[in-house]
RNA sequence: GGGGGAUUUCCCGAGCGGCCAAAGGGGGCAGACUGUAAAUCUGUUGUCACUGACUUCGGUGGUCCGAAUCCACCAUCCCCCA
């Protein structure tokens, strides 16, 4: 099975601009491609894990990856399929984040010996001349066109800055620019992007009057049609520091059971065959699924010794309520007045609740549990000597933490 | 440039000058049921020294015994006209 079919068979593509031209560079090692990080946070996060992996996939079937960092295009902000403008990020902190993101990339895509590139779109973006640029480029757009364009839909009723109405003709430009500069002929993206990839095979035409070839990936969504890739609104990093490698993996763990096949399959590196075997489980058995997904997707991230210790954690911490090395909070001499603490301290000190109300709240409701018994009383206190082996604290089903005293 | 409207707790969205920590919904959290799933039901959802106190209703001042609610100015956004 060639690269193009696989990608189809994994469901990763959503649209493209000529399959049969696509397929054949592609399948035939001659496409140099590019995917836009837009770098608005300091780390990478599961949504942007996708792209990753199809660039690996492509350089694997011998495509060359460009990663073109947005540090330009960050300064204007990308309004698709968002309702608000983009709160703007200084100069400083673009550069810090496109730096995170290049550390994060290095280690998952073969940048050695030219195999792929990473080029930073501030380089050519931010020098350009007001009105050069609108007679060189913005004489091809159509703002007719740009307004009828999906991508502003949502902000057509709020308001859209003209800021931001720029933001289109800046990533055409990139591509154009790519084209003439890296022989770019063809632009990934997530399927959020697909009016705005348009305006560079659009701008490759009228410029060059050559045809360069655009496709989105199939936006990973769970079955009530939310993007993945998200817990309570908080993106999940890739960055360990944001996310461990064990919230990693339950995220993942977690998934709901119409989604697991279609994050093994998107997401994993897998066979097919492996996966087409795994279709058919069903019921509990999907559990064995999801342990796979977790586990291959950490591995992926963290490695495989992280994905190792996350596994043998979460199985421990589920059957048996231990585990040997789960989160551990140490707590100090200075912790400790009257030489004890009270449990709602323990719970904000731990980190598995924010305030002490909540703190309390949790225990009110019997969602705390210490070694496995439950805490009914908020006064309840515990000494150094108690937790001089650590005991293990609980809030609700899922969120462990092991405190230790050091006295 | 002119006129009108908006700004409320994580989000949407009610809110009479005192009974407002502020209706309702969403989301979150916890409990029951389960398979670390989904659906469902229940509770909860500003903070703290928690039967009480403190800080919140775009910002700053003011009126009043008392303001999210009234006034002034500022900021931001939306709509209509040009």
């Amino acid at each position: 099975m060639k690269i193009y079919e696989e990608l189809v068979a994994r469901g990763l593509i959503a649209q493209v601009t000529n399959e049969s031209e696509i397929k054949e560079l592609i399948n035939n090692g001659k496409a140099t491609f590019y995917i836009g990080f837009d770098c608005t946070a300091d780390s990478l996060t599961a949504g942007h894990f996708m792209a990753l992996t199809l660039m690996k996939r492509l350089q694997m079937a011998g495509n060359k990856p460009i990663a073109l960092i947005g540090g330009g295009t960050t300064m204007i902000g990308d309004p698709s399929g968002r309702t608000d403008m983009r709160k703007m990020l200084t100069k400083e902190d673009i550069d810090h984040n496109a730096a995170c993101f290049k550390r994060q990339m290095e280690q998952f895509i073969d940048f050695s010996e030219g195999k792929a590139l990473m080029i930073n779109n501030a380089d050519w973006l931010l020098n350009l001349n007001y009105v050069d640029m609108l007679r060189d480029v913005g004489a091809c757009f159509s703002v007719n066109n740009m307004l009828r364009a999906e991508c502003y839909k949502q902000r057509m009723e709020k308001g859209l800055s003209f800021l931001e109405f720029n933001y289109m003709i800046m990533q055409s430009y990139d591509f154009y620019y790519l084209y003439q500069h890296y022989d770019c002929n063809l632009q990934f993206g997530g399927d959020d992007q697909w009016s705005n990839m348009l305006g560079g095979t659009e701008l490759i035409r009228r410029k060059l009057g050559k045809d360069a070839n655009a496709m989105t990936i199939t936006l990973l969504t769970d079955s009530q049609g939310k993007k993945m890739g998200k817990t309570a609104g908080n993106a999940v990093w890739l960055d360990p520091n944001k996310t461990s490698p064990f919230d990693f993996y339950q995220y993942w763990r977690n998934v709901g059971d119409n989604d697991v096949l279609k994050c093994i399959r998107m997401l994993t590196f897998l066979p097919l065959e492996q996966i087409d075997e795994m279709d058919k489980w069903e019921g509990s058995q999907l559990n064995t699924a999801k342990e796979i997904l977790a586990y291959e997707l950490t591995k992926l991230v963290h490695g495989e010794d992280e994905a190792q210790k996350a596994q043998t954690s979460a199985r421990a911490l589920f059957s048996a309520g231990v585990s040997a090395d789960m989160p551990t909070e140490t707590l100090s001499a200075a912790d400790f007045e009257n030489g004890s603490i009270d449990i709602l301290t323990i719970l904000v000190k731990a980190g598995l609740v924010p305030s002490k109300s909540e703190a309390r709240r949790a225990v009110e409701q019997g969602g705390v549990s210490v070694d496995g018994d439950k805490v009914t009383d908020i006064k309840a206190c515990y000494t150094p000597e108690d937790m001089k082996e650590g005991i293990v604290v609980r809030r609700g089903k899922k969120n462990y933490k092991k405190v230790v005293a050091s006295v």
